[in-house]
DNA sequence: ACCTAAGCGAGACGGTACGTCCCGTCTTCTG
DNA sequence: CAGAAGACGGGACGTACCGTCTCGCTTAGGT
């Protein structure tokens, strides 16, 4: 029995978006939750019913979307998987909202045990889609065995946080060919070398 | 001709102090002017004698540190030169007061122009360190002519960001060890295939 | 033709006990619609299906605590029938909850009409069964002809009010003695002058 | 050594008559701090520094008022000097804004400590000045002697709490005048039995 | 015996005010 | 003059509460 007035899935949907808006017209400062609560024609306590403090009420926005992630498909290849991935990465990482997001959990997560669980999840979560995919590679024999997974994804990961974290460049598909190339190259089986590994 | 008293410089210094201490503990959004002057024993006026806004207390106060960095030593090996340049990246890093800052800067440099170029200023020096180390390196026959010195700068340093800022995981000598000897597996050329590559 | 289900009685009286004690504990500003809600164990709908404002509600709390009133006995002196009333008004007063409310509404009553009519009315009430006391100690000869009703009921009742509201001193029977016997002998006649006069 | 910058006077006046007006316009609850700041062209930070809250506001604008009172003169005779101290203190129960916060601190002083003490302060300043003056009349032969000073001041400004409080009378000369006859009728000697005391 | 209108607990909702905090400026006094 | 102490205007924050509403369940009374 979940007794009482159930929340408003409008008001869920229309503060969510409001708070995106805001959010990428003036960031964490530059918006106020009584401005998102007149944009999206509803109460400040509506949200704080929801949300306890402004920066949940970011985070909720962004995990909103980086919720909508599926399954990484399986390309047959171990290149095709890699650059899949990381072009996804690279699709989150380059949201307005979600991108900033990533940047302000790697903060908050130090100072609040809450945002660092949940940033904890998200990280082992993706890190486990990886695992499984370099786990794949091995068994079909594109991959070497006996190499230390952990490091291995960092190596595959680690330049597009570095870019967009602390250079705040703009990855392209050059730039992710070039790190998949690399990982191919240093841990790939015969096979796979081809054409684009001297690039 | 400045009349009157000088500014004290022992004011300059607890101010700086205390804001990196600050800055450290909440970012930019988490600290407030008055707590700094509090913590330095200072006046808030005295603070904004020398700085004309929060931003370029900050400001300064990173410059403060970052002007404390020495040229990376040549040790005549680039395995060498590397894991000393990483090890020294990795010290910064572990600081609790500059490690702290470090990511704050990658939140805050998002919405603040002048954070941002600050920022950008000190990578820059840094990676222009690096380059240097890279191209004697190449000068040495220890390295392959025609790499691409960003994404192979990437490959070094990256890791090392990743686990500070994402993964928030201690940095230990293997870590580096394994990262360097990846490199020098990809990019160096013979004599460098030694004993811990297989690691 | 009234169907569904009837309004609980239980209810009701829940609620006016509840709005009763919260009212006295914190006065109209100081109370809340959802504090008596919580006390009556009872939904704050179920209060507003009853009453249409807080108003509305203490009101109805004081009009059932007012209706409880029987009339003042007939002791057959003077005397008799004024340390009565004045007992019994003493008795209201240094109740716990009702001495609470007597005090709020003396405060409410000023920024609020429908609290101020309701309050006249109770007074109204009361000083007519006093008035009508005087009046048959005329007739019985006890009291002097010619005197001004309304002067003569405040002389006797204010002293009471004063403590209770201004000192905030407790009323023992010697300072009821004091007041009466003050009374008798600046309005009685003659049989009524006794020991007690001098005191 | 009083470090800092001072509070403005001009704050303090323009707060304090901006509440009065305020409080006039609206009452306790319907008055906002808020519309206070905005009236007296002020921040809400600068009433707050001063008050804790709005009811400490109005309070203090109500003494504001109070404090303007001298010591009673003294007449010559026992009625002259009661009938001063009654009609100061008419004056004093039907200002607007005093009279209400008397109202008030019979109500918030029984859960207030500190206004309580404020309260008491206040009622034994003023009932020590009634009782020298009652000892001046004993001295000078117009009171008898050995009377309850205690139960005699009560007799005399009780009425005027509570047609303030209770019943919501204005007070005008002839009440008074009918007060000060009675208790001069009952304490008084001889020769002060005259014109009036029919009335 | 069922059906139906209403009561009821729980709690979401829009709105308004509260009291707090902090920024960047200012004013005053002391060294 | 520098510096400390701190008041000031402005503006956002997060809380409390009013009176309304929307759920789903319960309960009598009328057919």
């Amino acid at each position: 029995m979940v007794a009482g007035r159930p929340r408003s899935a409008a008001c869920d949907r229309a503060i969510l978006d409001a708070a995106l808006a805001e959010y990428a017209a003036g960031g964490l400062e530059g918006m106020s939750v009584d401005a998102v609560a007149a944009r999206a024609g509803v109460s400040k306590a509506t949200i704080y019913r929801r949300y306890p403090s402004k920066v949940d009420l970011v985070v909720a926005a962004a995990v909103a979307i980086a919720g909508e992630h599926e399954p990484h498909p399986d390309t047959g290849t171990l290149r095709g998987d890699l650059t899949v991935a990381l072009q996804r990465l690279r699709t989150l990482l380059s949201h307005p909202v979600v991108g900033a997001c990533i940047r302000m959990l790697t903060v908050d997560a130090q100072h609040n045990a809450q945002l660092a669980a949940r940033h904890r999840e998200f990280v082992h979560e993706r890190r486990a889609a990886l695992r499984a995919q370099l786990g794949r590679a091995v068994e079909r024999g594109e991959l070497r065995t006996g190499i230390d997974a952990e490091v291995a994804m960092d190596l595959l990961v680690a330049p597009l946080f570095y870019r967009h974290m602390v250079l705040h460049t703009p990855i392209d598909d050059a730039y992710i060919d070039a790190v998949v190339d690399d990982f191919v190259a240093r841990y790939g089986i015969a096979p796979a070398v081809g054409a684009r590994t001297e690039r």
